[in-house]
DNA sequence: GCCACCGATATCCTCAGGATATCGACTCGG
DNA sequence: CCGAGTCGATATCCTGAGGATATCGGTGGC
């Protein structure tokens, strides 16, 4: 049995006249005829009762169409959820990133592609770069945001597009030290006790970190100690309580509140990119659409993407 | 779209392997692909991931085959539903008798037909002769079970079967001159108050009530009065408190109670048989069903009712 | 009783679906 | 690094199911 006799056999219960069902399913009487007896030979049923009057549906027939009729909803379903989910409008996307691209870049995004694809279930989470470089290549995650390019085993797999850039600011409380000036240097920061992200976490960040304050050397040992904190607000709130310089992006200017100060870093110091990851074999087009949206929302990554796409 | 489609690609689904699901379908592999991507080109959509280690749904496709799968299901139970009503499994059968039939015919083949077919819907309506038949003719009831077989306008579209037989018999009270006695005679009977099935719903039993009491006169002329009961437990129930004497098919037995006596009609009267009706054209598996269980049940039945059938 | 309508049947034809053979890409082991 | 093996895609041919046309048979209405 295949769905033409399903089709077949509703528009003639809509007509009740075969030269009519024949005539709207754009075929011949005759085929209709033969095709209906078919389909009731199959069944070992009579569906239909060929009166004078018209053609009726048996009791059979009533059960048969009754069902049919779903059956033929859902193909037509299947055919446009297909389609849906091909064109990204439904699907799931799920979303690991630092707590700094929840400052800037993702707010923006995320309200665009949410209006866009309401029906596309996100999954968002805050987690490390390595955390999120993990879980993507893992398959946990179709999509991660971090600091620097993703490195290590299995980075070839990955596509990677720089969605941002900071430099580097730092916070004090309003009784430190440093409270009253716009700008620190890098020599005054050498002293302090610094509050920084983890460095087996943020290894892009540490790594950085370890060149600007001190040649070869670890953190800890020309600093005057270290506190690892994972995200942007508690940067914050363990500096507003006294603990030491917060170290982070000039983002962290979104989160500061009253009793913190956010001071420049001088001289001007840029930070490891934002990078936005993804497997470089994911055809998902929910991946897609959200990649089209940040291509929209960040200047200059269109081209940087192409170029990578390009590889694939 | 053809369900052939969802079959290759819920079978492609399954085996992950274009070869493996053709030989799971029994066709060959090139087949299969053609038609994977045909159905693929159609949709606009790709449904499968070709890679090395086998061939996986993408988005689109795990959208698609969810519904696939239950298109299928629904055909497939378009398929048992129609047959299963095409046998009488399911469906309705909607019967209309007279209270009567309830006391003996009803109880042994309804039990049985219920049994039988749990999954049919049995409408049960207990209604005059009258209104059985025409509610039959109106298509309001596909069986009916009334006294004499039906005459008038549209009869002769009724197929009509003797399913039982009665005499006659008398239903007083305990305090009835006639309690004592065994049988009384018809002569007695006449100057009755009597009760008995109401003229106009009975037309058989009207009419044979007028002939055996005085030919060619209303009833209530020779006798002493005429009270109409519509139902058997109505005529014992006034006859129990000393209304008049109650007459009816000695199946009233049945329904007897303490306070009431039914005596022998002497000499034996035979009623109007208790017959049972259906639509000539009518082809209900369900009205076959029932049919079959009560030419089992019935002695003689079976022959009568072939006699009958083989004219439609 | 004749005609008009309608579904069934007969006959022919076309093309879609399937079979066979082969290709091209990729993987893996030596 | 290369050859064998696997797997999906492609090319080509063939068959039969589905469809068209013509006609029949039955039924109801004028």
């Amino acid at each position: 049995m295949e769905s033409r006799h399903l089709r077949y056999a509703l528009a003639l219960a809509e007509h009740q006249h075969f030269g009519r069902a024949a005539a709207a399913l754009g075929i011949a009487q005759p085929p209709l005829s033969q095709q209906i007896s078919a389909l009731e030979r199959e069944l070992g049923a009579r569906l239909f009762d060929r009166t004078a009057r018209g053609v009726f549906p048996t009791a059979a027939g009533e059960a048969f169409l009754a069902r049919a009729r779903r059956a033929l909803a859902e193909m037509s379903a299947a055919v446009s959820d297909a389609g849906r989910a091909a064109r990204g409008e439904t699907g799931r996307l799920r979303l690991g990133f630092i707590g700094s691209a929840l400052l800037e870049l993702l707010p923006s995004v995320l309200g665009t592609f949410i209006r866009d694809r309401p029906e596309v279930r996100l999954g968002l989470q805050e987690m490390s770069t390595r955390r999120s470089t993990a879980a993507l290549l893992a398959g946990e995650l179709d999509l991660a945001i971090g600091r620097g390019a993703p490195r290590g085993a299995g980075a070839e797999d990955l596509v990677s597009v720089t969605v941002g850039r900071d430099h580097l600011v730092a916070v004090v409380g309003a009784a430190h030290p440093f409270a009253g000036q716009a700008k620190v240097s890098l020599e005054q920061l050498k002293g302090q006790h610094l509050i920084v992200a983890p460095a087996e976490e943020e290894p892009a960040v540490a790594a950085w970190l370890a060149g600007l304050l001190g040649e070869g050397a670890d953190v800890p040992e020309r600093a005057g100690g270290v506190t690892e904190a994972w995200d942007a607000h508690t940067i914050i709130g363990l500096a507003s309580c006294g603990v030491g310089v917060g170290l982070g992006p000039a983002c962290l200017r979104v989160a500061a509140r009253p009793g913190v100060q956010v001071c420049e870093v001088s001289p001007r110091v840029e930070l490891p990119e934002l990078v936005m990851s993804f497997r470089a074999q994911d055809r998902s087009p929910v991946l897609a659409a959200f990649l089209d949206i940040t291509r929209e929302r960040c200047p200059g990554v269109a081209e940087r993407l192409e170029r990578r796409l390009g590889a694939r």
